[in-house]
DNA sequence: GTCTATAGGTTGATAGAC
DNA sequence: GTCTATCAACCTATAGAC
């Protein structure tokens, strides 16, 4: 590749493994921006600096390569995954809560711009949904995650014994989605807003409150 | 050129005008089950069994009907405007809880598809979010519904006074939005299913009971 | 592995008859 | 108002040189 004049930056900071790479990052930047229906294979090529022919040397065709880019995208779950979450009794359920509702939001501002791109083509929304099964990924896992911690707090005391775990973390994580679809479908004006992630952890917060000796 | 929403008013009863409806059906149709990046005008004509150039006479270009698709793809949202959403003091909350989340739930399954299909463009995204702006028009609509009705059943001594109602609305709406949204990606197989609206709902009910003399 | 050049098909949009 | 016929532009994908 003819990277004469101040080429791609292959520099200490982008470990880029070549052209490859730069196909995936420029088709997950247009994706991102532009939107699935605007996003041809002349664009992703001209965007990442190399020809057409290499796109589909690499990538077979179209929906190859728009697979690979859902994959990229779905990289930020591995983060969502720690069992750092296990929760501890000497902090209040609120700074935990806090700290799990700002995790999901990151994550979800960083997915939503590839699975919403894809969720514009029938076909492919198909493909990644059957994607996620085999991987047993999804909008259920983050609850679950939520589920597990809220159980956790609750063994330790910190959770009303009779709250349901399971529908209360739906609440949470559901709570976190529409506020990131929100932000993701108004852009830049953000119009009316919605509550807060730290307004909103606290008040889970107190609804989860043992109700022994008020 | 042609208005986009108020009708032609062709006539005392407006009975005539077959060809605009059969467009907006078509594409309607078409954008929900195959997705933004596989509507073309052509396959819009074909479908609403008129000439493609009925088309574009009718809406001028592909964004004008994608706009006007757009509009009636909203309508749907009228429907949850009722003011009947003041709840009694003589209903179990977990009863009005569950009416309400399920019918957030039907209008989200039928508006989805459409907006999700906008979603796919990024200035089609932008010209909506717009639109939704001028019409303060979005999530934060459901939200305050909730939330109005909420505060009500705080005042009818229903629900824990120290509840924070705008957050808990947040989490109501965002659990029916994050179960309706799993459910136009998942298509038919669901994979692992998300607690359900009614456990939800009384969740949620038992959440906030008031806390006095338990 | 990457390029240039191009084939073959589709698309959005227009012109003009009726 | 609706149609048929058509165009120029664009798209995906392939062939072949290097």
């Amino acid at each position: 590749m003819p990277d004469l004049l101040g080429g791609p930056k292959r520099g200490p900071g982008r470990p880029s493994e070549g052209v490859r790479d730069s196909i995936l990052d420029a088709a997950l930047a247009l994706l991102s921006e532009s939107g699935l229906a605007r996003l041809t294979t002349r664009q992703v090529a001209s965007r990442a600096g190399v020809s057409e022919a290499s796109v589909f040397y690499h990538f077979g065709d179209k929906v190859g390569l728009l697979q690979a880019v859902v994959l990229a995208g779905l990289e930020p779950l591995k983060q969502l995954e720690p069992a750092t979450l296990t929760g501890a009794a000497d902090r209040p359920l609120a700074d935990s809560l806090s700290e799990i509702t700002s995790a999901m939001d990151s994550f979800f501002d960083r997915a939503l711009p590839v699975v919403e791109a894809i969720n514009g083509d029938a076909d492919l929304r198909a493909a990644f949904a059957e994607r996620l099964l085999e991987r047993d990924l999804g909008p259920h896992r983050g609850v679950q995650l939520v589920d597990r911690y809220l159980t956790g707090m609750k063994e330790l005391g910190m959770v009303e014994t009779t709250a349901d775990t399971h529908a209360t973390a739906l609440l949470i994580v559901g709570a976190c989605f529409l506020r990131s679809w929100q932000r993701h479908l108004m852009g830049n004006d953000p119009g009316p807003e919605l509550p807060g992630l730290t307004e909103t952890a606290h008040a889970v917060a107190q609804l989860l409150a043992p109700r022994t000796a008020d």
